[in-house]
DNA sequence: CGATCCCTCGCTATTTTGGGGGAGGGTTAA
DNA sequence: TTAACCCTCCCCCAAAATAGCGAGGGATCG
């Protein structure tokens, strides 16, 4: 287990995304993988990934936008638990076509993918791949499982903390009626359900509406309610 | 390490939520913690736990739904890392409220929290709580953060695989429009820029909010943006 | 080849929200 | 004792969103 408290060590001391770039590079050496990838996805589109892929093949996959087909992708996130990809469903006319390109790509037959997710919605996986047989890679995923998901762990926390966490600004804490209204908003309720439920009168319940709108700087009640979600001032 | 190997056999064995409640209680001997706690907090507003805390404490805290105010779950809902209790902000006066009242429950100075999520904006978090000295709290934490990570990853997918997924089924997936639409939203745009800003009619843009409206199951739109932030379909 | 979904656009009401004003009384902290 | 919040309530009117209909063309999959 020293391997690990090295990483973290190690990882601690980088600050840019080109050492944590390096890092990954390094820590697939260490593992003796023939490819680690931390890949952070999010829904709009847009990614960031610190990886040991051939340069082509990851232009080709921005480029495609294959993060929308990719197997891989889309089985983590839907799930809690890693993946094996031998397990995943390829037998959509996307999947092997994708499947193929990788293989030329220079993906090995074997891979492990685990899910971690942030607040607000923050998604990422972490990669690892072989090129060995079925026994071989059995074994080494479940001796490195642990450790898989310690690294995943890690890497996450690093990316989120070079990335510069979204929660910026000084967001003005809201008062607990705006919170009450915020949060029943999002459970779509309207105003008049809401006054009755606050057991108040609608003309009050504008009034927190608005000072909540007010205070997040959200240019009306959706956006407001979405603020908060996201910067977790309301749980629904 | 021997002690991470044997909680996942026994682990593995427990099939219902009173065998899961059980291996808390296990757990929380073996570590020789105060006490020990698995919460899952969803979306809807429900909660389900295993915990070792008293029950007099616990029927109070739903009875009272102090998830809302708990600066641990409110705390940890933010944050991807681990949560040391003391660093939290317990200044204002409903979190001094709920701290009497938690130490006159039994529990402990000294507290630790690792929030854990997984699809579909589901959310957990593991804490452990002792009574003991600043000093000897830190040893513990730093020595066995990375046992704890781990303990809640599984704890987390032997809840979600004991709870089943029953709720998160009817989540059907929304297009990449109805993604687009959802996520300007969120941004507090409103229909007439959103259309220009997709290049698409008003009318058109409509029918997107509508189906994400009808796929979610969702009152208005404030609710569904809700639900697809929460459920991490969209992320802004 | 039909079912199903996705993308695109239109119409007329009706309902809901938002903007902009007020007002009074309570608590808390400088 | 002020100031700064917080909670509560009211008015009018304009703007925006929603309900309930419709239409056609394209892709995909069994």
């Amino acid at each position: 287990m020293n391997r690990l408290v090295d990483m973290q060590d190690a990882l601690s001391q980088a600050t840019t995304l080109e050492e944590f770039q390096t890092f990954v590079e390094n820590l697939r050496a260490v593992y003796d993988l023939e490819h680690l990838v931390y890949h952070s996805v999010n829904s709009t589109g847009g990614q960031y990934a610190a990886l040991t892929y051939e340069p082509v093949w990851v232009e080709r996959y921005i480029e495609q936008d294959y993060a929308r087909i990719d197997p891989v992708v889309q089985g983590c996130y839907r799930q809690f638990q890693p993946i094996e990809w031998k397990t995943l469903d390829w037998s959509t006319k996307a999947s092997r076509a994708f499947l193929g390109e990788a293989s030329e790509a220079g993906l090995g037959n074997q891979g492990f993918s685990v899910p971690i997710r942030g607040p607000s919605g923050q998604f990422a996986l972490v990669s690892v791949n072989q090129k060995c047989n079925d026994e071989m890679w059995a074994s080494f995923t479940s001796e490195r499982s642990a450790d898989l998901l310690l690294i995943s762990h890690y890497l996450n926390e690093k990316a989120l903390q070079i990335e510069g966490n979204p929660n910026r600004g000084p967001t003005r804490s809201l008062s607990p009626r705006e919170k009450d209204t915020l949060t029943l908003l999002a459970t779509g309720a309207n105003r008049a359900s809401i006054a009755e439920t606050l057991k108040i009168s609608e003309s009050t319940l504008r009034v927190y509406i608005e000072s909540a709108r007010f205070k997040l700087g959200a240019a009306n009640t959706t956006h407001a309610v979405a603020m908060a979600l996201t910067h977790g001032l309301i749980v629904v």
